[in-house]
DNA sequence: CGAAGGCTTGACGGTATTCAAGCATAGTGG
DNA sequence: CCACTATGCTTGAATACCGTCAAGCCTTCG
């Protein structure tokens, strides 16, 4: 609407808006939609527990956001991770409950639009209904290749997708400088994403590690070494994979 | 109206369409389309490669249909059944390649619809679109519900909660008849559905009809003898997840 | 009747989990 | 400034679970 609604909605860790937000609809509406249900959450608040009623859809603006689900004795599973661009509705087939918990990983702004709303949006604007689509497209993407290797592929093979996985999406919003990124994960969450004990995935990136494919600091500050056989052990041509979960902008 | 959408969707032969109705009825309009796209493929039969180029939805009418992803050395993944009434569209972000394998488990009826004509049915009528969603929310609910049970879940979970999940999808288009039903799959097959090897499928089943929890015979026809200690060993509420995992009619 | 495909079971081995202890770091309050 | 705690990483040892290999059996089908 003015100059400080587009201010507004750049944050400060962000030099420009997210472009795939961006790219949703070059109206105004959606940006006022965006800003006056923006909201901030703290590293880990819980935005929605699992079966817990939703009606509405999250658009995540700056941060990181996990999916989850959990067995009755503890044991978590992370679902999908939600990064800044993309839009979740949490809502299962009933469209009212949410079949997962929804959980801020670090510091996030998230636009979170009543359905009704939504949906008004959509109606109004074809290209937001095909961005939306294909968000969609990639988020079943990505959750595809995770399903082939939490069914059959191994510890190593699962660590180097994910990091592979995460890799393309932060370089898709600019968060990869140098093949080195950040994810505001613990072992344990990073476990709970690829299926494994965090144990195990101490061991297998340290293995990873001594074997100069990749460096880890204790902030979870990942540089990929060797991309080629990263991508080797994780089993994916990285471009194709690119354009299987990453939406075009 | 939704109703006779489902119902087009579902039935074994599809209705004729009586000439009163007005030629822009969407509903009608749906089973022109539905009709007029319909081909049969023969178990086994391979519709789409994973990678393959696709520009079409898949409706499937009658008949099991597999998605499916393979890592480099052969091994399998089964990423979800497409069951009578279900719409997939294997599009992946860039909306132009199949991330996954499409194959026919039986004889199934499916009618394949280019993405252009999809589309404009869908334009034309809101309650497609709002079944097209139910059908998409309903399936991520489904893939998550596995994923956690592949990333955290045993052998008995995994297999238990396969089987109510495809009893409560065979149950909501009627194939199953006193908690008896038949799966087109050998062990192998579901298997690769659960991450289990046919091995271990094998030495599971045979340890939960041991337990007087359910028979097998040698079709693949299974009785449910104790749907409470199944939902006990996969984790469910069956009730819940039903509501999660079934469109609501 | 032979071949092919699928199920079943045993034996063995490998991979990942669990348990446990030690270490490092950051934050807190005396 | 220094305990003191909490949290997370690291490593070893023991164990459990599941995969692989292999053989035998059954059914189906040409």
């Amino acid at each position: 609407m003015n100059s400080n609604l587009i201010a507004a909605l750049r944050s400060d860790h962000m030099p420009r808006l997210p472009s795939s937000v961006s790219a949703l609809d070059p109206s105004a509406q959606l940006e006022k939609v965006l800003r006056s249900h923006r909201r901030g959450f703290s590293a880990g608040s819980i935005l929605k527990l699992e079966g817990e009623s939703s009606v509405a859809t999250y658009c995540v603006l700056d941060g990181w956001v996990a999916l989850s689900k959990s067995t009755q004795d503890g044991q978590r599973q992370i679902i999908d991770f939600v990064l800044p661009g993309d839009i979740i509705n949490p809502s299962s087939a009933n469209k009212c409950t949410s079949t997962m918990q929804i959980e801020a990983l670090s510091y996030a702004r998230i636009a979170v639009v009543p359905n009704v709303t939504w949906a008004n949006l959509i109606e109004g604007g074809p290209m937001l209904r095909m961005r939306e689509s294909q968000i969609i497209s990639s988020a079943l993407s990505r959750m595809s290749e995770r399903m082939l290797r939490l069914g059959k592929g191994t510890a190593e093979m699962r660590i180097a997708y994910s990091l592979i996985e995460l890799y393309l999406r932060l370089s898709a919003i600019g968060k990869v400088d140098n093949d080195r990124f950040h994810i505001p994960l613990t072992q344990q969450q990073l476990g709970e994403f690829s299926g494994l004990s965090s144990v195990h995935v101490c061991r297998t990136m340290r293995r990873l590690s001594r074997k100069n494919i990749l460096t880890v600091n204790s902030q979870m500050d990942i540089t990929i070494l060797d991309l080629q056989e990263m991508a080797e052990i994780a089993g994916v041509d990285v471009a194709v994979l690119n354009t299987s979960i990453i939406p075009t902008q």
